[in-house]
DNA sequence: CACGGTGTACTATAAAATGCAGTACACTAT
DNA sequence: ATAGTGTACTGCATTTTATAGTACACCGTG
């Protein structure tokens, strides 16, 4: 629960967008379950020396994409999985993501067994971290 | 070789970067091969309704990235795909993109077959593309 | 050689995005 | 009532993005 993120102000994309990406990981990769509550807005402002309207900004976009919700007073907590998209929408998505995996695999002359590793690898690795807390 | 490029201009990401990604996508589908000619800086802009210097910044960092390859006063060309970076840096940009892509699938709700089918069907799609121009 | 087309490198300007600072308000739980 | 929460503003500074215009060096061809 402790959510280790950590932005680096000399980097290219805007910090906003660095609490968006790592906590996007963090969900996908089973370290925030769904239910969990994230830091607050003020707090996690705090941690990354960052004003809180930073956060709020990313945390906005992750409400807006499904990926957390927010309960006025309370605080945002990880949501479940459903589908807020249509399945055109879904896919859309999907390909987006897929396209710019592939590309940038085959650009660095990857082949289709490298990618194919890869993938594997990365499943396996996220398969594995949801039993490492005792459920 | 006609390379239809389009950009939108309400879109979030700015042009420079549409450009960038259009590119990388036609070179990894074969759609550009290798030693192919890119439009001129100010055709393209011409083309696209844009600034000659929004496109001259795009192809920059094109080549920066090691995609294509400039010569000065004859033309942008796609490089060919050798190794301009170290295996360690290879590796750390692959893993870059996986992570997004992987990420992106599991929020979504797709489950591990469904990532494997979408990988087959891409992978597929691009071992296709390169035999249609009769080489 | 001159010429046209090419990439590249500036200056200047305007608009938008990003981030910070401060403030304020509504909501929830205690 | 109080403290902590998300949210919504204003104002300001900085950076990014994009345009416009200009200039220069390079390459190939006539």
């Amino acid at each position: 629960m402790a959510l280790d993120l950590h932005i680096s102000t000399g980097s290219t994309n805007p910090i906003y967008r660095q609490i968006i990406d790592q906590v996007r990981r963090a969900v996908a990769c089973g370290e925030l379950d769904v239910g969990d509550q994230l830091p607050s807005v003020r707090a996690l402002a705090e941690r990354l020396l960052v004003n809180h309207n930073t956060v709020a900004k990313a945390y906005a976009e992750l409400v807006r994409d499904g990926v957390i919700e927010s309960q006025h007073g309370r605080g945002v907590f990880v949501a479940k999985k459903r589908s807020i998209y249509t399945k055109a929408e879904r896919n859309r998505r999907l390909e987006t993501v897929l396209d710019a995996f592939v590309s940038e695999a085959v650009i660095l002359d990857f082949d289709d067994d490298e990618i194919r590793r890869a993938i594997e690898r990365k499943i396996k690795e996220l398969n594995g971290r949801g039993r490492e807390d005792g459920t």
